[in-house]
DNA sequence: ACCTGAACACCGTTCAAGT
DNA sequence: ACCTGAACACCGTTCAAGT
């Protein structure tokens, strides 16, 4: 066999890594395997370790894509009040979660990767989510020091994270996206009025 | 072989329950396997499947032990100002997802159960940690309807969660204890002046 | 009735061997 | 040099068979 140059490293690594994300799209990430990537792919198993170091590597490739258009998404809200702004911002982020749920999921699924800190290329794909909030958190206090503007895109940003984690996940009982809307939306007026009080 | 009644079945289910957890606690949730526990229990694999139906069960039997220790942690906080009271609790849940960082991430897990739904006796653990917010918010504003109290202590409560998860899991960099706190403490501050409000 | 232990159907990963 | 496919060391789960 062996067939030769068929696809190139670099299309075998885009076939691989655009069958694992359909296959989470799909069929969650629990559905996700090797064997099952390289049939969809028309390889073998070998064959995802010649593009890939792992697994592991992988899923942070596909996680990385998430982000990336995590990002495009919320850098598509323009509006020019910034409280507007965060809101939407938020909203977009839960909206981008509730139609994009099997992918969302994975960026918080951990397998181990080889490093065990986090690469700096994939930290600074979440830092720039972070940074769209801090853009309008600074718009919004404009005397306040840039630490504590820092300090304030993280805490509300998480804030809303969270809300969406939960409800998503029915932690809360089973929530329809508009009441989730609501509780998120919540989080961030509240938020933003007691902070700039 | 087959040992008759060296233990009672009921004994088999705590000690299984008990090895689970000290594996979940020492190595962390992606070390826990049935032939481990087995092992630690001096049965073998099979056994397990006499106390709990599978592996997911068992996990939802853990995750049910920590809710419970987290709600017994969050009811030691007694002070009469609500608006304190809130801190705390925020500060408390910080804290024991920060001690007991490797069970407190099972709880977020999700291997899926065997009913697709979550089951209301432990829907009822998740809810007794929030009615512990609604308690305080609602003497915080207590002219608020009861569904607003509701809903707030939903988005609050889920908002801690989220700067919990996000500073542990160091998506947010390396922070020290103290950082990720006054990350919470900022949240729960800005939330509560602006809700009041 | 209780428990074993061996089997089954899966995993991720590796690597000698083919073209 | 590229890719195979078979092996290896794991998983969770089941169940006939022993006491």
């Amino acid at each position: 066999m062996a067939r030769r140059s068929e696809h190139s490293q670099d299309e075998i690594r885009k076939m691989v890594l655009q069958a694992a994300e359909s296959i989470v799209i799909n069929e969650g990430y629990s559905a996700l395997n090797t064997r099952k990537i390289a049939m969809k792919i028309g390889y073998t198993v070998g064959s995802i370790y010649m593009v890939y170091t792992n697994m592991a590597d992988l899923i942070l490739h596909i996680k990385a894509r998430t982000l990336d258009e995590i990002s495009q998404n919320l850098q598509q809200v323009q509006v020019a009040d910034p409280a507007q702004a965060l809101e939407e911002l938020a909203v977009a982020y839960l909206n981008f979660a509730n139609l994009n749920y099997n992918r969302w999921c994975v960026l918080f699924e951990y397998r181990k990767s080889s490093g065990s800190a986090i690469d700096d290329w994939y930290q600074d794909k979440i830092d720039k989510v972070f940074v769209l909030v801090e853009g309008q958190l600074s718009k919004l206090s404009a005397d306040r020091p840039k630490n504590e503007i820092k300090q304030a895109s993280r805490s509300l940003w998480s804030g809303v994270h969270g809300v969406c984690v939960l409800s998503l996940a029915k932690a809360l009982g089973d929530l329809d996206v508009s009441k989730v809307q609501s509780n998120v939306l919540l989080l961030v007026r509240s938020f933003i009025k007691g902070f700039i009080s």
